[in-house]
DNA sequence: AGGCCGTTTGACAACGTTGTCATCTTAGCG
DNA sequence: CGCTAAGATGACAACGTTGTCAAACGGCCT
C-alpha cells in the first residue's frame, strides 16, 4: 500500500515540504546542508527544496515573502547569512512555521538552533597552531557581517593572550571568505609581515588562495608557512599540500535540523531548542 | 487568488514536482542545474527537487526506484553519469514520466535531449592553444566513462591533426577530473613529456591541479606552461592566476530542460528533442 | 449479571481543486 | 425568421486521504 502523497496533503492541510532558504555562494556547504536535510526527508516522506533569497534594501523578507506567498511549506531551515535577518524570523513567527537556525549569530528562543562553538573552535585550531612551535600567526577574516568569523576570531586572540605571544608579532587581515581574498591576504602580509610562520583563514576557500599565492612566490608549505583553515570542505583534502582545518560536521547539523523539525510539525511543539556540536581538528599537510 | 496546491495535484493527479537525479561530486556544476531548474519550475509554481542516486552494480537503476516508489515526480531531469544508464531510462519510459537528458553520452528519442557539441568545443580550445603559438600539447582526460570527456578528446585530436603536429610531441594523460589527478598528471607530465607548453585539462578541477602542482615546482603559469579548463567554473574566475576555459552555459541548459519537461507534462506529447547550445572560449590568464 | 468507563473500530464529511457533462447562449446560414 | 452548430457557462462528481464523531466492544468493579 502507498499512500497517495497529494490526497494525504490535501486532508492533513500539510505540505511536506521542508526548505532550506541561503545566500552563500559556497556549493560545497550548500550540497552538505541539502544532503542532511534529504536523508532526514527521505525517512519521513518529505520532501526537501532549497531556495536562493536575494538580499532587498539589506534583508531578505521580500524575497522570503514572495516565496511563502507561492509555495506551501511546513518547515524552514535557514543558514547564514540568512539566519541573522530578524525580519525573516518575524515573518515566518507571524505564520506559524516551524524554523530553524543553522550556526545564527544570536540563539533564538522558539526555533531550532544548531550550531558549534565557533570561538571554541578558533581558539582550539590557534591553540595547534602554536603548539607546533609557530608564534608569529596572522589570521585572515571572513566577512565581518558574518558572526561566525567575528567569533573564530575571538578565540584566534584569545589563544594568542593565553599563550603570551606579544600582539606586535600577530597581524589580522581582512578577506572575505573568497579564494581571491586568500591571495590579496599573502599580498598584504608579504609586505605587512613577512616573517609570519603560522597562518588561521576562517575557511578553507581562503586557505587554498594563500597556499596558491605561497607557492607562486615560491614559499614551500608547510616548511616556509605553515596554514590552517575551517570548515575541512573538499578543497581540503584535493588541495595539494593537503589542508588542516577544522571540520564541523554540517551534514549531521542539517540532518538533526530536519528531524527536529519534522518532529516539531508532528508534536506542534518545540521542547528542546539548542543542539551544539563538536568540531575536530583535521590534521594534513598544510600543518602537519 | 491563490490555488491551493494540494487540491490541485489531487484533482489533476500531478505532483508539480520536477527531480533532478544525478551522481556527480560536482557541487558547482550541480548548483547550477539546480538554479536552472529552480527558475523554470518557480515561473510555473513546480517544486525543484535533486536527488543523488547510489549505484548499484554498476547501474542507478534501483536507487531510483526507491525512489519512484516513495514520491510522485511529473518529470525528471538525469545528468552525467546518470543520463548515459539505460536501465534506469527504461524505467522511467516504463511509467510514461517526461525525461531530459543533459550532455547525454548518446541522444536519445521520445526525451529532451540538452548539450553542447563536445566534439567541437574540445576542437576549438585546443585550437586556441595552437593559435596561441603552442605545439607541444597534452590532453588530460577525464574519466573514460563520461562520454564527454571522450568527446572532448576526440576533438582534442582532431585539432592536432589539422595544425599537422607531430603525434609524438603530444601526450594524454589519464584523469578521473577530479583535483588530485591534475596534480598526479603534472607529475607524469615532468617525466614522460616536460616540454610541453600547452596543457588541455578536461575540466577545470584538473587544470586547477595541474596549476598549483606547476607552481609547486617552480614552474610560472603562464610562461612556462599554458593550461586550459573546461566548464568555466567558479575556479576558473578565482584561481590565481585565473583560468582560461571553454564555458557552457549550464544554469540555460537546466532552465530549458526544466520548461520544457513542463511543456511535455501538460501537452502530453514531446514536439522538439533536442537542443544544442553554444560555448564560448572565456580567455583568462593560465592562457592569454 | 449489570453498569460504567476506556478503548477500539467504522462510517462519513471535509479538504479545494479539476474535468466532465449538460445546459444555455450566440452567431451564422438557409 | 427559424434551425443548427459551435462556444460559453454552470453544476457536480471525483480525487484519496485525515479527522471527527458515534457506535460497538471489552474489561473491571460493584
Amino acid at each position: 500500500y502507498r499512500p497517495n502523497i497529494s490526497a494525504r496533503q490535501l486532508a492533513s492541510k500539510r505540505s511536506f515540504v521542508i526548505s532550506h532558504f541561503y545566500d552563500n555562494p559556497n556549493t560545497d556547504y550548500l550540497s552538505e546542508i541539502y544532503e542532511g536535510m534529504r536523508r532526514a526527508c527521505s525517512e519521513q516522506g518529505y520532501y526537501a527544496v532549497a531556495e536562493k533569497l536575494a538580499p532587498h534594501k539589506g534583508s531578505y523578507h521580500k524575497a522570503l515573502l514572495d516565496y511563502l506567498l507561492r509555495y506551501d511549506v511546513d518547515g524552514v531551515i535557514l543558514s547564514p547569512p540568512v539566519s541573522d535577518d530578524m525580519a525573516v524570523m518575524r515573518e515566518i513567527e507571524k505564520r506559524n512555521i516551524p524554523y530553524a537556525l543553522i550556526s545564527p549569530g544570536k540563539k533564538k528562543k522558539n526555533a531550532i538552533n544548531v550550531f558549534i562553538d565557533e570561538k571554541n573552535a578558533g581558539r582550539s585550531i590557534t591553540d595547534y597552531l602554536i603548539a607546533r612551535g609557530h608564534d608569529r600567526l596572522a589570521f585572515i577574516s571572513g566577512l565581518d557581517s558574518h558572526a561566525a568569523s567575528r567569533q573564530r576570531e575571538a578565540g584566534f586572540w584569545e589563544a594568542i593572550e593565553a599563550a603570551q605571544l606579544p600582539k606586535k608579532n600577530t597581524v589580522r587581515l581582512a578577506g572575505d571568505f573568497s579564494m581571491q581574498s586568500g591571495f590579496a591576504a599573502f599580498d598584504m602580509l608579504m609586505k605587512k609581515a613577512p616573517n609570519v610562520t603560522g597562518i588561521f583563514a576562517a575557511n578553507d576557500e581562503m586557505a587554498v588562495g594563500i597556499i596558491v599565492a605561497a607557492l607562486g612566490n615560491g614559499k614551500k608549505v608547510p616548511q616556509d608557512l605553515s596554514v590552517v583553515g575551517f570548515d575541512d570542505s573538499p578543497f581540503a583534502r584535493a588541495m595539494w599540500p593537503t589542508i588542516t582545518s577544522l571540520a564541523q560536521p554540517v551534514d549531521e547539523m542539517a540532518h538533526l535540523s530536519t528531524q527536529k523539525l519534522i518532529e516539531w510539525v508532528h508534536a506542534e511543539a518545540l521542547d528542546q531548542s539548542r543542539f551544539e556540536f563538536s568540531t575536530e581538528i583535521i590534521i594534513r599537510e598544510s600543518c602537519p
